[in-house]
DNA sequence: AATTTGCCCAACCGCAGTACG
DNA sequence: TCGTACTGCGGTTGGGCAAAT
């Protein structure tokens, strides 16, 4: 067996011992269209095979992926929206690297597309994050609404018929614009979120013990957020979401933003190597839901490091 | 203008799980 | 029950391209 660069298509040519080429490296479009058609005429599965019928001197495994990146009609292409890049980060946060289980939740959207992003933008972000770190508590804000959906999630797993974030929008503090509602999660008027007021304190021995991408909540519901569920309708009321006291808040454990260090670099999200966690008084989050069933929330502090948290944000 | 650097993304690789004879 | 082939997934690589130097 032998390897060869064809110089016209900068394919990889694998000879073997019988001399059946097997291509490699990127496809033309005659194959591309070989196997479209094949696929059209006879449908999916039995790679091996189909490659073979097709005629094309592709593995079974190639021909699948093209088909399932590439070729099929439902895959989306171009940039992802704002939406989807908010679902893929929420999603993440909940399944860690399970791409093609975050991929199921983007209709059109690969799961190589979204390890593509992650890898790139993501973790680009997370670099500037971590060398803007320390001047900043901007990223701290980020990362408390973030939470703040967890506790949403967590509410709505507990009591999903009374607690839905769907179409909400979660307005993050100043002048961000933060539109969480791809996150699947639906507010009802209902729904009134309470937390007495106080101070955070990232608990490093508390974020650690959380295992398994952390995907088990670090909130204590009984003495950090309290969700109740109103039966008048609270279109004019503002819920304080302070502070989220004795909140285990978890920089370092929201999922998957340091666990994965193995996987990639994510040394970026270690954000515990960067942060006095000891030390770290977080600013007030306030919470209002709006007539409009969307859920807003604002600091009531403000942060002089907005426009770079909101570079995040605005990938 | 030439070279370097960094980003993006398609494609490949290895492994694990599953189906099937 | 076992071995083999197939399938799917996550991780990695490398080429193309544009921006920076």
């Amino acid at each position: 067996m032998r390897l060869a660069m064809s110089a016209s298509s900068k394919s990889i040519i694998c000879y073997s011992e019988e001399d059946t080429e097997l291509r490699r490296g990127p496809w033309s479009i005659e194959e591309d269209d070989l196997l479209g058609n094949y696929i059209a005429n006879h449908g999916e599965g039995r790679w091996n095979l189909l490659a073979i019928r097709a005629g094309l001197r592709r593995t079974g495994k190639s021909c699948r992926l093209r088909w399932l990146n590439y070729l099929k009609p439902d895959v989306k292409r171009g940039n992802l929206t704002s939406e989807e890049q908010l679902l893929i980060f929420e999603l993440h946060s909940r399944w860690g690297n399970r791409w093609s289980k975050i991929a199921q939740q983007l209709p059109g959207r690969t799961d190589n597309e979204i390890k593509n992003y992650w890898r790139t933008r993501i973790q680009k972000q997370a670099r500037y994050m971590k060398s803007e770190t320390q001047r900043t508590t901007g990223f701290v804000e980020f990362f408390k609404a973030l939470q703040m959906t967890r506790c949403l999630h967590k509410a709505q797993e507990s009591s999903p018929s009374a607690m839905s974030l769907q179409d909400q929008e979660i307005h993050m503090p100043s002048n961000g614009g933060f539109h969480y509602s791809s996150f699947g999660i639906e507010a009802t008027p209902e729904t009134q979120i309470t937390s007495q007021r106080g101070v955070n304190h990232l608990n490093q021995h508390e974020q650690n013990s959380d295992s398994e991408h952390n995907n088990g909540s670090s909130i204590s519901n009984s003495e950090s957020v309290n969700i109740q569920y109103m039966t008048q309708p609270l279109g004019c009321t503002t819920n304080q979401f302070q502070a989220l006291d004795n909140y285990d808040f978890g920089i370092c454990s929201y999922d998957g933003y340091n666990i994965d260090n193995s996987a990639y670099d994510m040394d970026s999200f270690n954000l515990a190597a960067t942060v006095d966690a000891q030390n770290l008084e977080l600013p007030v989050i306030g919470c209002q839901i709006s007539e409009t069933n969307s859920l807003n929330m604002e600091s009531e502090c403000s942060t002089r490091s907005n426009d770079e948290l909101w570079q995040f944000m605005n990938i």
